[in-house]
RNA sequence: GCACCCAUAGCUCAAUUGGAUAGAGCGUUAGACUACGGAUCUAAAGGUUAGGGGUUCGACUCCCUUUGGGUGCACCA
């Protein structure tokens, strides 16, 4: 167990002898000047227990003082309780992780989680608004498996909705000869793909615009919709060229944003189950016509805002996303049966979550004690506040970002590297990344290239930067053969600042897991690399005379590097071998 | 129209979910170096937390209200 864990678990017990019932939570100090940490649960335990905080605090310092945890503790104001660690338990510490770096994580003892995230759509090319998603999902998982949490990820590709009826249909007004759209057709279809991934890129574009202007064009591609969910044996085989054309190159950009899937399927692999789902639906007279189309009532009595019917079936016969949304969660019940469902998108889509969550549980599709979470992310925002659009005004996809970023990145690359190309493309993405999760995933965030591929300030390039000249001073210690296997002395206050952040590292991963977002990780590893650069800039490690204090230095250093590459590495960042 | 979210330093974002003196980055200003990787580090200035009222030992945080933004409200996903 970590420090700050077992100190809490002490003081739990110290506070049941005493009387109390607390789960104690200690905090790092906002009063650095006052103490290292604080526990602030006087005065909360100063109500439920109808006596005065500075008593309940007294008693807690005389018990706390038998220990040895604290060379100094002090009660302030109302009743916070101060406390400074002894060095020598620091030291302790630094030793025991420095043997066993798993110390330094926290284990999470949930189930298995399931994530939903990435979401991309067949035909449609990435762009700007898919990039939080893999991002953040990507990360959770991430912090889920280093946390010990068993997960299985599924991109969900949006496969089988209306807008791949515009898109065939776009197919069928430039090549109006192909027997895929022929219904008495009966020989075999082309092997190949009738269209490329870049000809993909405009088909949908085209399509849609050609909706908003004709009614026509409109009921075409439904029709289309319908024939590709009824099973139309030509409209099959077209279908199945395009995911697969359109798939590659998805699969393609993933991998460049180091987001990876256990599972690559799509709405359509939840077809099977939609009439067995309706069926249940029916069999639990859940389900009833609305304006000829099959709904489904999923509002509460105590909703302050009227929640509309989730809507299963549209009039013309084809369902949608609710169907297919509430067949995939009974597909995944029946195949994975995790503990928690965990889905990433756009904020936006709350309502419909809210809707396909509630009738899941309704239904039972879903048991009770299974958690259904929506976790929404805000819009990624250009200087003008507005969703971040090219300069046309069109939306930008991520190949162009990245593009974007990369410009200004390979400005600031020294010459003398060798393959300059791929470091500036691989900076790039981890320039977005961080930038991307270090806000609150809830806020929308303006996007500023040249800031956030800026070589100071809180940006991946310095991180970066700094984690890979921590190594360098490691392999050059390791040139020099000097051995560091303990840390003996805290000699500057420069370093007990950082140690002092290392403490945090499962605190931060636990708040991560909990809160379900990594923010709070991005944000510390400023902090804490910045703190170590203080340090660093002040100190010279290898060349200080006195041993004891040069071992010391080296493993607080290797201490910095590991985790600073733990840390990146749950945000997706891996650090080069040379900037 | 109804409902939800947001408004914090010049700009971009935090604030351990009700805790002490609201913190960071950028920008601005002033400093540090024969440098283990200077792509670095330090310091200063900068705030009536949109306005007003309330709840309590304590409010950026909870409640009410005004103003200004954003989003959602069944046959798109």
């Amino acid at each position: 167990m970590n420090l700050i864990n077992s100190i809490e678990n002490e003081l739990t017990n110290i506070l049941k002898e005493l009387g109390y019932v607390d789960k104690v939570k200690l905090l790092v100090s906002n009063r650095p000047d006052l103490g290292d940490y604080q526990y602030n649960g006087c005065m909360t335990l100063a109500k439920t227990y109808k006596e005065s905080p500075i008593n309940i605090a007294n008693k807690i310092v005389d018990s706390l003082n038998k220990t040895n945890y604290f060379k100094n503790i002090n009660i302030a104001g109302p009743g916070f309780i101060n406390l400074t660690f002894n060095d020598e338990v620091l030291i302790k510490y630094m030793n025991e992780i420095f043997n066993d770096f798993s110390l330094l994580n926290y284990k999470s003892n949930k189930g298995l989680v399931f994530l939903d995230y990435g979401g991309a759509n067949i035909a449609k090319e990435l762009h700007v608004g898919h990039l939080r998603s893999a991002n953040i999902g990507e990360t959770l998982k991430r912090l889920l498996k280093n946390c010990g949490v068993k997960t299985i990820s599924d991109v969900h590709l949006g496969d089988w909705g209306t807008p791949m009826g515009l898109v065939m249909n776009e197919i069928r007004h430039m090549y109006p000869d192909l027997p895929y759209f022929d219904e008495h057709f009966t020989g075999e279809y082309p092997k190949t793909s009738p269209v490329t991934n870049e000809d993909l890129a405009f088909i949908y574009p085209t399509a849609s615009n050609k909706k908003k202007e004709s009614e026509y064009y409109e009921e075409e591609a439904k029709e289309l919709t319908k024939k590709l969910q009824n099973k139309d044996r030509g409209i099959t085989h077209l279908w199945k060229h395009i995911v697969n054309t359109s798939s590659m190159d998805i699969k393609k950009i993933y991998e460049d944003l180091g987001a990876s899937f256990d599972l690559w399927l799509g709405e359509s692999d939840a077809d099977p189950y939609i009439e067995e789902v309706l069926k249940l639906l029916d069999k639990e007279c859940l389900t009833y016509i609305s304006d000829g189309a099959l709904v489904m009532d999923v509002s509460q009595s105590d909703d302050k805002l009227e929640i509309p019917p989730m809507l299963l079936k549209k009039t013309d016969g084809t369902y949608l996303y609710a169907s297919t949304e509430m067949a995939t969660l009974y597909m995944r019940v029946k195949e994975y049966n995790p503990t928690e469902f965990w889905y990433i998108a756009d904020s936006r889509q709350e309502l419909h979550f809210k809707q396909v969550f509630r009738a899941a549980k309704k239904s039972g599709i879903v048991k009770n004690d299974v958690d259904l979470c929506f976790l929404g992310f805000g819009t990624m925002n250009g200087n003008d506040g507005k969703p971040f659009k090219t300069r046309d005004g069109g939306v930008m996809s991520l190949k162009s970002l990245i593009e974007l970023v990369k410009n200004e990145t390979i400005k600031k690359i020294n010459d003398n590297i060798i393959d300059k190309e791929k470091l500036a493309y691989d900076l790039s993405i981890a320039t977005i990344k961080y930038a991307d999760l270090l806000p609150n995933r809830n806020t929308d965030y303006v996007f500023d290239p040249v800031k956030f591929s800026d070589l100071n300030g809180k940006t991946a390039p310095y991180l970066l930067y700094s984690t890979v000249r921590m190594k360098s001073l490691l392999n050059k210690s390791n040139l020099e053969k000097i051995e560091y296997k303990k840390y003996n002395l805290i000699k500057t206050d420069l370093e007990r600042i950082v140690i002092l952040n290392l403490l945090e590292v499962p605190i931060i991963l636990e708040n991560s897991i909990n809160l379900k977002s990594v923010s709070e990780i991005a944000e510390y590893l400023y902090k804490l690399t910045n703190n170590y650069n203080n340090f660093y800039s002040s100190n010279r490690v290898l060349i200080e005379n006195d041993i004891k204090v040069r071992e010391s230095w080296l493993v607080l250093t290797d201490l910095v590097y590991k985790t600073n590459k733990m840390l990146l590495d749950i945000l997706g960042i891996s650090v080069p071998d040379k900037i």
